[in-house]
DNA sequence: GCCAACGTTGGC
DNA sequence: GCCAACGTTGGC
């Protein structure tokens, strides 16, 4: 089993969203590193840290976990979305996505300054300075930390 | 709203 | 294959 971390802005999608839906597909992602984790490496039950960008305050809100490996993003060939992708066809998509399965809100969101006070978690990808990526491993230990500061 | 960091595009 | 220009992300 592995672990991840997933941004979203919470004005577009929240964790509050996703209590309601139950679980989502990950629409969205243009971004080949972070297709490349959810087709390659991510399999259902792998847990994943909630993390709302842009937001008052940013950090991780709540966990979720993978509940069906990744298939074509169908918002790539919907030329009314704004994920439509010219280049890519039903025949050969580019872009795919996991879908995800709502587990636990936090009681507070662990905020960036929360998680930066933290030692342990110095090496986490999300604190490195320019660290844009919106699909990213985490380890064991980290998720367990941060999870424990959300109070789950 | 600013701007640093990063990814992508396209001319050559 | 290089790299300048451009677009996007996301913290502040």
């Amino acid at each position: 089993m592995k672990y991840w971390l997933m941004k979203s802005e919470p004005d577009v999608y929240s964790i509050t969203d996703l209590k309601k839906n139950s679980t989502t597909w990950w629409e969205g992602v243009r971004n080949y590193q972070a297709r490349n984790f959810m087709t390659k490496d991510m399999s259902p039950g792998d847990l994943v840290l909630f993390y709302h960008s842009n937001a008052e305050p940013s950090g991780v809100a709540g966990i979720a976990k993978v509940s069906k490996s990744a298939e074509p993003d169908q918002t790539q060939f919907d030329k009314k979305s704004e994920y439509f992708e010219a280049k890519a066809s039903v025949d050969k998509p580019r872009w795919y996505c996991v879908q995800i399965e709502y587990v636990g809100t936090f009681k507070k969101t662990v905020s960036l300054a929360d998680l930066k006070q933290q030692k342990d978690l110095k090496d986490l990808p999300v604190l490195q300075k320019g660290s844009r990526l919106s699909v990213q491993p985490v380890t064991k230990t980290h998720f367990e930390i941060i999870k424990t500061l959300g109070g789950l």
